[in-house]
DNA sequence: TGTACATCAGTGAACGCGCGTTCACTGATGTAC
DNA sequence: TGTACATCAGTGAACGCGCGTTCACTGATGTAC
């Protein structure tokens, strides 16, 4: 294999970034968590596979900070869907039509965060799970102090609204196939529904 | 490896049931379609390896088989949920119902019915996914008919239910840490809320 | 009824492959004097 | 400024493993005469 042009002392922290970026690739390419091999990732980053023990201790440590990469970049969209906006119900749409956005681009990334076959055996949420959930928990509460929402578990609406959001968000992406309805139709039916926006 | 009971002339078909429930039992246990190896389901009969060739033209083939058996339980389950009780609201609520139960008793099993990876690159719905649909789509459409729903587009609410119901039934299975509410609670939401079931 | 033989359900050894991980190493980069 | 040396980013060969698949085979079961 040709020599890559090595990191200069002090920047091997940049190679463990170019592991990572590898990583997400193969990931949102393949879909596969298995296809996340030490030999491929190295690769894909054009290392061969030793190297990598410099930056990970093993094979499932580039998994775990791939899927909390994830995560970051998840929350981080659903917050930029919520935006400023004044309009409280304007906001909640925002963040739900912004966590579908997430799901449609990244698809595999997000298939990642919430099908992971390690998070079966009765694991809790992790900490970034609660907080995306916890900013469509508030949108809806805001909608509720606005009078905007008839609701009145703020809390459960919000968990109807979000599995709601991940049915469609795994199923659309995985069965382009299915006459689904024209594009902000299920947004609006989860939104307003589920959400019991009451109309102006 | 002690040699076991050989079937008789004429029942070699049999090993094919019994490989099909090895395979069954390893993925339902394992949650990974990749732990269904030829090797493994070899073990779980008590076989070597190389007598599933007799059976299966290769590996695929056994997890092809898996997936058919899977969808067929899986639409004969809600179809016996829809039963064939007078009030069509009653028939609706369990159908759903049993799609909940049907994904909480064999995750595994459903989680492959909608979440292969290989459904993913834009495959149409198998025949049988139709199938399953349509006995939503037929029991929201007869509450309509008895005027026991306002909706106005059984096949947009009966996708809504659905994809609903699956978002809750994959989240209430991977996350059972979450403060779901009570038990009849989000499937009333989904079957009530998306179904625009009117009270009596 | 006895016997030679065809059938067929299954075996065991072997193959090449990609994997995760280990090990001893190399050679450019930077530093102390 | 020159030179010896420590550091450290990264390499290449090797290991043992489980895998899918192939191959030539075995030996009990059933059948033809």
């Amino acid at each position: 294999m040709a020599t890559r042009a090595r990191n200069r002392r002090g920047e091997g922290a940049r190679l463990r970034d170019e592991i990572l970026t590898a990583a997400t690739r193969l990931l949102e390419e393949t879909g596969s968590e298995e296809a996340v091999t030490l030999r491929a990732v190295a690769r894909g980053v054009g290392i061969s596979a030793p190297s990598i023990y410099a930056h990970f201790p093993d094979r499932s440590a580039i998994v775990e900070a791939v899927v909390d990469q994830a995560f970051t970049d998840f929350t981080a969209a659903i917050a930029a869907g919520v935006g400023t906006a004044s309009d409280p119900v304007e906001r909640l749409r925002g963040g739900c039509a912004a966590y579908l956005d997430f799901a449609d681009r990244h698809r595999n990334r997000y298939r990642l965060l919430f099908e992971r076959r390690d998070l079966i055996p009765g694991r809790q949420m992790t900490q970034v799970q609660r907080d995306s959930f916890a900013i469509l928990v508030d949108a809806l509460q805001a909608c509720i102090d606005a009078d905007r929402s008839t609701s009145r578990d703020a809390f459960g609406d919000a968990s109807a609204m979000w599995t709601a959001l991940h049915g469609y968000a795994v199923l659309h992406v995985g069965l382009p196939g299915f006459p689904w309805p024209p594009e902000p139709d299920m947004l609006d039916r989860i939104v307003y529904g589920l959400g019991h926006i009451s109309p102006r």
